[in-house]
DNA sequence: AGGATTGATGCAATCGATTGCGTAACTGGC
DNA sequence: GCCAGTTACGCAATCGATTGCATCAATCCT
C-alpha cells in the first residue's frame, strides 16, 4: 500500500520517533538528521496519514462550509471562495448543503463532528441554536449571512440595513418617489434589515412609507412574479422597484417581459446581489451587491485565528459587517419630478388593495 | 470530551470487544447483549469515531466530488444530487473545485487520497491521465461528464452528439438552414462530440456545412460574444445559432440585446444545458437539456456499484451514456420558405407554430 | 455420560501517527 | 578530568476503534 512513517524511519535508521519529530519540524531534531530525513521521505513519497495523524492529535484538517443551496449566487461564491483560502493553508472543505431546513441541518451537523471537522462556517436556519451552541463548546464556529438568536456565536454578517438604504436612496435620488419593494421572509436576519433600510432611506427623504408598495415572502422566484404583479396592478403603479429578495429576481424579470414593460423607461429595476450574469443581461442590472467574497473571506479569517486561539477565550467582537456597495448598471432611470410617468396598464383587471400579504410587514 | 466504545463497554460491564461486536451488529454477539448495548450506547450517546474507525479499516466514509466550478449549473446540480445522495447513505461529501486546471486538479488529487477517501467522481482536465490512473489502483473512481483518454476509468458522458443532433435537427425541422453553432474547445470530448452531432444533423438534412458558421472557444463569456458577433457580421448571417458552449451563452445574449436583435423573431437561439433562470427570461429560451441530474445519479449508482465491489474486477461497460433532451420554449421560431415569409411579417408577437409550453397566467 | 460442536465473550495486537519520559552522547567550565 | 547542562534520540504508551485467536460454558450426538 503506501509509504507509513515506519517505512521512512527503517529506510533512515532512526525510530519512528525521530522520524517523526523530524519530519514535522519541532526542532528536537539536529539539522542534519532533520535534512536526511526530509530526503529520505520525499524520496519514498511519503505522505502522512492524516486519519492517523487525526486519531492521535483530534483534529482532521477538515473544515465544512454549511449552506443553503448551490443556486443562489452568493452561496457559490462564498463556496469557491472557502474552499481556495482552507486549500492553501492545508485544509479540505467539507461542503454541505442543508435547504434551509432544520432536520437536515440538525442531521449534517451531527455527523460533521462526527468526523471531528476542525472547524466550521455555516449559514444557519436559525432553527437549531441550542445544537450550534452546544458543538461550539468543541469546535470553532463562524456563522454567516444570518445570525442565529438562540447564541452568541461569532457571525459575519452582510450590512443589509445599508445595504438597502444606499439602494433606496438611489433610486430616490434619480427621482423617484413610489418604490416598490420585494424583501424576504421577516424571520430572518437579512428580511428584516433591508426592510428597516429602505423605510430609514424613505423617511430620511421625507417620503411617508405606504404599505401596499412593500412585499415580504420566501426566497423563491414565484414570490417575485406575485409580488411584481401586485405591484404594478396598483392604482398608482411604483416607478421603480428594488427586488431586495435575491431568489424572487427571476420571477420580477418574468412578468416585466411578460407585460412587456420596458426597463428602465417603463419601470427602474433594482436588484440585491449580484449574479454572473446580470452584467451581461440587457438592460445590465443594477444592484446592491453585499459583497459575497468578502463575507467569505472575512469569516475564514475569523475560523482560522478562532481556530489558532485553541478556544482560548472570546474576544469581545462577536459581529461583523461587510459593507454594501451600489453598482449602478443600466436598470435604474433619472425621472423628472414634473413629467408623470404614462400610465401603463396593459390590463386594468383586477387591482384591488393589495395589502401586503405577509405577516410583520 | 466524547464518549467513546470504552465507556459504553463500562457501563455494560462487557469488553470493548464485544461492544464493538454488538454495536456493529456482527451477528457473533446474543441478541440479548446486542440490544442491551444498543440500548446502553443510545442513552450515552455514543458517537463511534470515524477517524479511530478509519484508521483500522482504512475507509473514511468520505467520498469526494471534484467538479471545475460552480458557475456551471450543471456543476451545481450534480453537487447537490451527490451530496444528498451519499448523505442517506451515511457518507459526507468532500466537495473540490478545480477550475479546469492541471495543476490544481493534481494537488487537490493527491490531498484526497491521502485523507483516504472511499470513492471518487472527477469531471476530469484529461490532463492527469496518469496520475488517475495509479489512483484508481487504491479508490473506486468514476468520470464524469469527460472522459480522460488516457485512462480507462469507468465514465459516465452526456450522449452529447445525440443531444447536439436532436437541437439541430430540431431548428432544420423549423426551417432554418443556416445555423450558427458556437461550441466549446475541440480538446474536450463534449466540444468534439456536440460539434459532430451538428454536422450530422445537417448532412441528413442535405445541407452543406460552412465553416463559417462554426465557431470554437473557451468555456467564458467571452467566447459567445466574440463568436456571436462574428455570426451576424457574416454576408450572409445564420437566421438561428445553437450555442452547444454553455458558458457562452451569456455573451451571445449581450450581444444580441446590443444589437436589438430580437429573439425569436430576428434569430432563432438553441442553449445547451439548462440553468435555472432560462424558463423565466423572456422569451423564454430553448434549451438541449443535458441531463445532469441523471448524470449525478448514475455516477453515483456507478461509484457504490465499485465501492460494494471492492475492486473485484472490471465488469466489462466502461462507459456510460445519459441521453440528452430538447426542451423546446420560446426562442427558436419557424421560417417559412421565403414566399410565405411576408404573410407572417405583419404581427410576428408570439409564433404559434413552435411548441411553447410556457407558464401559466 | 463424555467428547465434540457451537456460541458468546475476553485478551491483546493492530492501524499510523504523536509525545512524555528516560538516557546516552556531547559540550563546556574550572 | 569530572560534573552539570544541554542535545539528540529511542522506548513505549496513546488515540478509539476492529478483529484473529483463545477461552469457557452450554448444547449436542451417539
Amino acid at each position: 500500500m503506501s509509504v507509513t512513517l515506519k517505512d521512512v524511519a527503517q529506510a533512515a535508521r532512526v525510530s519512528v520517533s525521530t522520524a517523526s519529530r523530524a519530519l514535522t519540524g519541532t526542532g528536537l531534531t539536529s539539522e542534519r538528521t532533520q535534512q536526511r530525513l526530509t530526503r529520505i521521505a520525499r524520496e519514498l513519497g511519503y505522505r502522512p496519514n492524516p486519519i492517523a495523524r487525526g486519531l492521535k492529535t483530534g483534529q482532521s484538517r477538515l473544515v465544512a462550509l454549511l449552506v443553503h443551496n448551490l443556486t443562489n449566487a452568493s452561496f457559490q461564491v462564498m463556496a469557491e471562495v472557502v474552499q481556495a483560502r482552507l486549500k492553501a493553508l492545508g485544509y479540505q472543505m467539507l461542503l454541505c448543503i442543508g435547504g434551509d431546513d432544520q432536520q437536515q441541518e440538525s442531521d449534517t451537523l451531527t455527523t460533521l463532528v462526527d468526523h471531528r471537522i476542525d472547524g466550521l462556517i455555516v449559514v444557519p436556519t436559525g432553527k437549531n441554536g441550542p445544537q450550534l451552541k452546544a458543538l461550539a463548546k468543541d469546535v470553532p464556529i463562524v456563522c454567516l449571512v444570518r445570525r442565529d438568536d438562540a447564541t452568541d456565536l461569532e457571525t459575519v454578517l452582510a450590512d443589509d440595513p445599508q445595504g438597502a438604504y444606499l439602494g433606496t436612496r438611489h433610486l430616490i435620488e434619480l427621482g423617484h418617489k413610489r418604490i416598490g419593494l420585494i424583501v424576504g421572509r421577516q424571520d430572518t436576519t437579512s428580511g428584516r434589515e433591508r426592510l428597516s433600510g429602505y423605510v430609514r432611506a424613505l423617511r430620511e427623504a421625507d417620503i411617508a412609507t405606504d404599505n401596499a408598495l412593500i412585499h415580504a415572502g420566501h426566497f423563491v422566484p414565484e414570490t417575485g412574479a406575485t409580488c411584481c404583479r401586485k405591484l404594478l396592478d396598483l392604482p398608482r403603479p411604483p416607478s421603480a422597484i428594488f427586488v431586495a429578495n435575491h431568489e424572487a429576481t427571476l420571477g420580477v424579470l418574468r412578468v416585466t417581459a411578460e407585460r412587456n414593460i420596458a426597463i428602465p423607461n417603463d419601470l427602474s429595476l433594482l436588484c440585491y446581489e449580484d449574479m454572473p450574469w446580470f452584467e451581461w443581461h440587457r438592460p445590465a442590472i443594477s444592484i446592491v451587491d453585499n459583497g459575497a467574497r468578502d463575507l467569505a473571506n472575512l469569516a475564514v479569517d475569523r475560523l482560522l485565528q478562532r481556530m489558532d486561539a485553541k478556544g482560548n477565550g472570546n474576544d469581545g467582537v462577536r459581529e461583523y459587517r461587510v459593507g454594501a456597495r451600489l453598482v449602478q448598471r443600466d436598470s435604474c432611470r433619472r425621472i423628472e419630478a414634473a413629467a408623470t410617468v404614462k400610465a401603463n396598464k396593459p390590463k386594468p383587471s383586477t387591482s384591488k388593495s393589495s395589502a401586503a400579504k405577509s405577516a410583520k410587514v
